[in-house]
DNA sequence: TCCAATTAGATTGCGTACGATTTAATTTAC
DNA sequence: GTAAATTAAATCGTACGCAATCTAATTGGA
C-alpha cells in the first residue's frame, strides 16, 4: 500500500513541524519580556544585519510575502521598534529603519536569549550537523517547489 | 557580544521553521486536491492509524489544543471527513471519528502524495537521519518547556 | 452526600502564513 | 511619448497556533 518513501516524508515532515514549534515556543519565552513574537524577532535580526532595507528585501531573506510583512511591520513600527518610510525615489517601496530602541536593545535581547539557550543541553557538533542538513532539505524543497 | 551557542540556536531555530514551512508548502500542493490542509492531513493520519479517538487524545498526538482542534474538526465534519459524537458515558468527551468518505480516500490521497515525494531526490539515510536527530531535539525541547 | 477539585471541550482574541487580487508607481518597448 | 508589462505594497479571506478564560460534566474526599 504505502512506500517506506512516503512513510519516511511523513514522519520527517511532521518532526519537523514539531521541532519548529518548539523551537518556537522557546523563543517566545525569551522574546515576552519584549513583546516580541518569533517572526518579529527574525525581522529585527535581519535589521540589525543591515539596516535600512526595503520591505520586499526583507521578505527574501525571511521568505515572507507582503501580505505577512505589511501586518507585521506595522505592529512592530507601533510598538517603537522601526519605522516605516517611503523611498523618495521610488513611491513604490518602503524602507525599513530601526529605531534607536530597535537597535540599543539588541543587547538585552540577545542576553534573554542566551540565559535561556545556555540552559540547553545539546552538543553544538548536533547543533551544526541538523543546521547543514536542514539546509541540504531546504535546497531541495526549494527545487521542488521550484 | 553573542556566543556561539546563541548564533547556532538562532541558525538552527530558522532552519526547522524554514524547513517545516516548505515541506508544509510541498505537501499542501499533494493535499489541495483533496481541499485538505496539512493540520488536517495529520488528524487524518491519526484517524487511519486508530478510529474512534476523543478529542483530547488527537490533541495529545499532535500536540494541539481543543483551541486548535476544535474548530479544525468541526470544518473536516462540515466537509465530511469525520463525525464529532459525544460519549454517552462521559458527555464532555468528543468520539471523532473517520466517516466512510475518509476512511476509502485514504489510498488515493497517499497515491497522491506518493507521486509528489517520488519526485524527490533524497537519500533515505538522510531521512531516517533527519528524523532521529529531531527527535532527539523534539525530547530536549519538550524538557526545557518542562 | 455534597461540594471542591479536576477534566474535557468550547470560546475569545491576537498574530502569523499564504493564496489571490488590487492599487499604484515605474520600466519597457515600440 | 505612451500604452503595455512589470514591480512593490496593500488588501482580503481562510486556516491555523496558542495563551487565557469559560462552561459543563465528572470525580473524589471529608
Amino acid at each position: 500500500m504505502e512506500d517506506i518513501d512516503m512513510t519516511l516524508a511523513n514522519q520527517l515532515c511532521f518532526s519537523m513541524y514539531r521541532a519548529s514549534r518548539l523551537f518556537i515556543k522557546f523563543y517566545q519565552q525569551a522574546l515576552q519580556p519584549f513583546g516580541l513574537t518569533y517572526p518579529q524577532y527574525l525581522v529585527l535580526l535581519a535589521l540589525w544585519e543591515e539596516d535600512r532595507q526595503p520591505l520586499h528585501s526583507l521578505g527574501e531573506q525571511l521568505d515572507f510575502g507582503s501580505n505577512t510583512l505589511t501586518p507585521l511591520l506595522k505592529r512592530m513600527e507601533r510598538k517603537g521598534w522601526l519605522t516605516r518610510e517611503v523611498v523618495s525615489s521610488d513611491h513604490r517601496q518602503l524602507i525599513i529603519q530601526l529605531t534607536e530602541t530597535g537597535r540599543s536593545r539588541k543587547t538585552e535581547i540577545f542576553e534573554s536569549i542566551r540565559i535561556c539557550v545556555r540552559q540547553q543541553e545539546i552538543d553544538p557538533d548536533d547543533y551544526r550537523d541538523l543546521v547543514a542538513r536542514n539546509h541540504i532539505l531546504i535546497a531541495t524543497l526549494e527545487k521542488m517547489l521550484h
